[in-house]
DNA sequence: GGAAGACAATGAAAATACTGATCGTCGAGG
DNA sequence: CCTCGACGATCAGTATTTTCATTGTCTTCC
């Protein structure tokens, strides 16, 4: 899944594009409305997050032309102004959704699944499996053997997180930062814990066990046990 | 599939015909009442995009002509915010569905593609249903096993966007800005308090319960409960 | 066996949700 | 013009869930 961020302000472009390319997401950033239109004509993406307030070319004049040119991939709006005009205009013109900053992170990505979700009308990105469980995302309901499971938010999070990266190995800095707003404080065991409780729930009592854990590297959620 | 846009705002015509073009539609933009009215007696279309503020001729005359005619397409409505009474008229004249401006595009294009796939025949839209709960659009009116319920008009909007997305978890933030007109204050708890009193109407003192929170993210309506 | 990391259990604190009451606003009817 | 009632927003208090630090034990690897 392809992603082009637009968005002048330094700080945010980069905070935003790390945690999309943690989420596994292919992202370009670019500064300013003149290189969002060109990547956003030249280029393929899924999905764009277009700052308003642009230097040159302001985010709705980006977004008039790349509809006009017939670009049809789902566009979320960043708005600094918290007025409904704003919003008004940035939906008459096309956009799909629209976040006001500041935001958190995790809305944002909540919504570019959303929005994603919708695009692409992929059954299969409603809902995540592995072995007998599944996740449903619509829902957000888990269950294994067919039995319901319930989870709290951050349960979830972190078990959506080991599905969309299933077979790779997490280390603790991408949990904590994904999972958690924060960066990585190695002088807490949040995570252990939540992995814990999250095996407690998930595997406890079912065959095979799900979450793996890489000793000084992370987890890793597989279907297969290798012997 | 042949549509026909009458809408008098420039650009939003612009963008809904360009948009339902480049989805594959074949299009005719009219800019006034008159105009539609014209087209929609001459030509045959799948489908008409109506909205209601307009010029001379007003988008309910349109249709209300229309219908006398015996044009039997369906007809989608766009109405402003607010105006309860414009979209149970419209019901009433026998539209087919309304959307409230604003809209993403989004949205529309699933309504349109909904409205065609259905065809003209049965119009289910005035209507939704879930378990024994039904929601009559055009009367505004909602039962639950047969019983009567009396909603205010914010308790028949948060119903029917809880009804429409109905197995959606709905955050918050989309909430309040569908059915409030605001950016999610976190400093209130209007929504807490509208579920709640949604709840007191349609949930208690029946089952199944039709509302579930889902703690930190928001609430969804769903009419099965699993154990 | 020792050290480092993983796991488990607890309880207090924080965050979140629910509820009933209150208050202001608006429109209808007198 | 005033009153009344319905509605919706806000508040405050309560209940509940969730988080996370602490503590201690266990496992693994050297």
């Amino acid at each position: 899944m392809k992603i082009l961020i637009v968005e002048d302000e330094p700080k945010t472009g980069d905070y935003l594009k790390q945690g999309l390319v943690e989420a596994g997401f292919n992202v370009d950033l670019v500064r300013d409305g003149m290189d969002g239109l060109h990547f956003g004509m030249t280029d393929v993406y899924d999905l764009i997050v277009l700052d308003v307030m642009l230097p040159g070319l302001d985010g709705w004049r980006v977004l008039q032309a790349l509809r006009k040119a017939g670009k049809e991939m789902p566009v979320l709006f960043l708005t600094a102004k918290d007025s409904v005009d704003d919003r008004v205009k940035g939906l008459e013109l096309g956009a799909d959704d629209y976040l006001v900053k500041p935001f958190a992170f995790s809305e944002l990505l909540a919504r570019v699944r959303t929005l994603l979700r919708r695009g692409a009308k992929n059954k299969e990105v409603d809902a995540l499996h592995a072995a007998d469980l599944e996740l449903d995302l619509l829902r957000r309901r888990v269950t294994r053997a067919g039995k319901r499971i319930d989870l709290t938010a951050k349960e979830f999070a972190l078990l959506e997180l080991l599905l969309r990266r299933r077979g790779e190995v997490l280390p603790r800095s991408l949990i904590a930062s994904q999972v958690w707003d924060m960066n990585f404080d190695s002088d807490t065991n949040v995570i252990e814990v939540a992995v814990r409780r999250l095996r407690a729930k998930i595997d406890d009592g079912f065959e095979p066990k799900l979450i793996r854990t890489v000793r000084g590297m992370g987890y890793v959620l597989e279907e297969q046990e290798c012997e």
